[in-house]
Formats: structure tokens, sequence, C-alpha cells
DNA sequence: ATCAATGCAAAGTCTTTGCAATAGG
DNA sequence: CCTATTGCAAAGACTTTGCATTGAT
């Protein structure tokens, strides 16, 4: 599963960016990560941000979640078969525990199905509140 | 549901784009969108086709199809609630009638739902043959 | 001492915008 | 005529890449 370790180097800015990755309770930004991890790594470059977060794809570490026309967000990996939940509110977007989708039965009986992503939108509880 | 009309122009290059819209049979991209209706109009822009995608769409004329990690697609509205299957094989997006989600049970009871969107992957009939 | 990793800046996509020229009504 | 619309080119947002320097081992 994980890629060839071999000569992967373990330093301060990428040690910075698992830590932050690590705390978050919900997927980040790329500006996001590099916004919290900045406080603790003076001068850290976006593009290694981006590299890092390359590796960590690789490494199996990390999942990219794709929402339609926002910048990508990273979590963990290792949460389960799970989907997500955009604020229209905040912009926040949240882990849906669970999948009650009968997916089978929608694709036509040529076509092979390998996988599939729910985004649920709406607003979170924070904003129903205050909204 | 339809914006201020008022003082829009019939143009060949707006009538172009939106016969290849009506022609398609999947989501377009842009850049789909501009190979077709190039040849139907000689030199037309792709500020043009972005443009007139938006307009299409203030007008309620036009969906905008999004794919994590894709370029837009757009495909034309009324065709009620259904979702997308996006083929691994050839990069295509095909419509899929039909949902049968339970969204409502996922969301947490203080989250207010609006909406979703299920996006399916795999291979298409034409690539399962000819993988 | 190596050479992976970094930071910077340049380049690459996709998309939007400014502006003078064009053309629909 | 008037002005919405167009095509071009420049600019923007997000991401990737080239390269000399830095720093982990």
């Amino acid at each position: 599963m994980s890629i060839s370790n071999a000569h992967l180097r373990k330093t301060k800015q990428r040690s910075a960016i698992r830590a932050v990755l690590e705390r978050a309770e919900r997927p980040l930004s790329v500006a996001e990560v590099l916004g919290e991890a900045a406080a603790l790594v003076d001068g850290l470059g976006i593009a290694t941000v981006y590299r890092s977060l390359a590796t960590l794809q690789e490494e199996g570490w990390l999942e990219c979640v794709e929402i339609a026309g926002e910048p990508a967000r990273y979590e963990r990996t290792g949460k389960g078969h799970h989907h997500h939940f955009r604020c229209e509110g905040c912009a926040r977007v949240f882990d849906i525990d669970g999948c009650s989708v009968d997916v089978q039965g929608l694709v036509p009986p040529q076509f092979r199905l390998s996988g599939h992503v729910v985004t649920l939108y709406g607003l979170c509880s924070a904003c129903v509140g205050g909204g």
C-alpha cells in the first residue's frame, strides 16, 4: 500500500503540516493548512504545502476531498466510508458518517461501478442558529 | 424565475452555443462547447462561450455539472432530479436518472439540509467492453 | 558529503474582466 | 443610432514546476 519510503526525510515543515492535519476536525483547504502550519514553521512556502500534501496522499496518510467549484480540501485517511456536508453559511465542510445510498440500482446494467461520492448542502448547526 | 430578458440580443454565437447544448446527450465542458460551436461560427472566442454559458444559466436554461477535480460541464435544465456517472476510462460524464439516497437520515439533527449531489465512478458500457 | 526538501518565482490551467470594435434591434 | 455583444489580451485564482540553496542523514 505505501509507496517506497526510501529516502524520505523528516523535516520540520512536513511535521508541522502533519500536525495541523492530525488536529483538524474537518477537511482543510491548502490555504487553511498553510495558515496554521506557518504559525509553526517560519517562512513556510505554499509550494512546500502542495508538495507535502501530495506526498502524504501517496503514502496513503491523507485523502483529498473535492467539492464542486471549490479548492481541494484534505483530511486524514482511515475514517472509513463517509461523505461530506458543505455549509452554505460558513463554507466549512463536515464529515458525515454512514451512507444510505443504493448506488447499484442507479447504474445501467452494462456500466461497471467502482465508487461514489455524495455531497450534502445546507446549513450547519452554527449557521442555522445564527441565520 | 427568468431574469429580466430586456435587451437580450440574439446573436449567431449564442445560437450556435445553444444549438450545441441542445444536441448534447451528456454534459459538455467549455472546451467541448467551444470546439463544436466554433465549427458553426467562425472565430468564436472562449470568453464568449463563458459569457454565454453564464447567461444561459441565469436564464435557467442551463445547469452546471461540476465533478471533483475537473473543469465544469454544462447541460440543459429540465431533466428533473438526477445524478452523474463519470467514466474513468473515457472521462465522459453520463446522466443517471433516479435517486435512491436517504439523505435525511445522514445529517445531524441540527443541520438544515437543502440539497445533495451524487457522483458515481466506474466504467461506461463502451469502456467495459474495450477494457 | 550526499541528495531530498525547501522557498522563490515562473509557468500552467481554467476562468473572469477591461476595452475598443462590431453588429443586433 | 444605440448599446449589448464580441474577440482579444491581460489579469485572477489555484496548482505545478524549475532551480539554486538549505538541511537531514
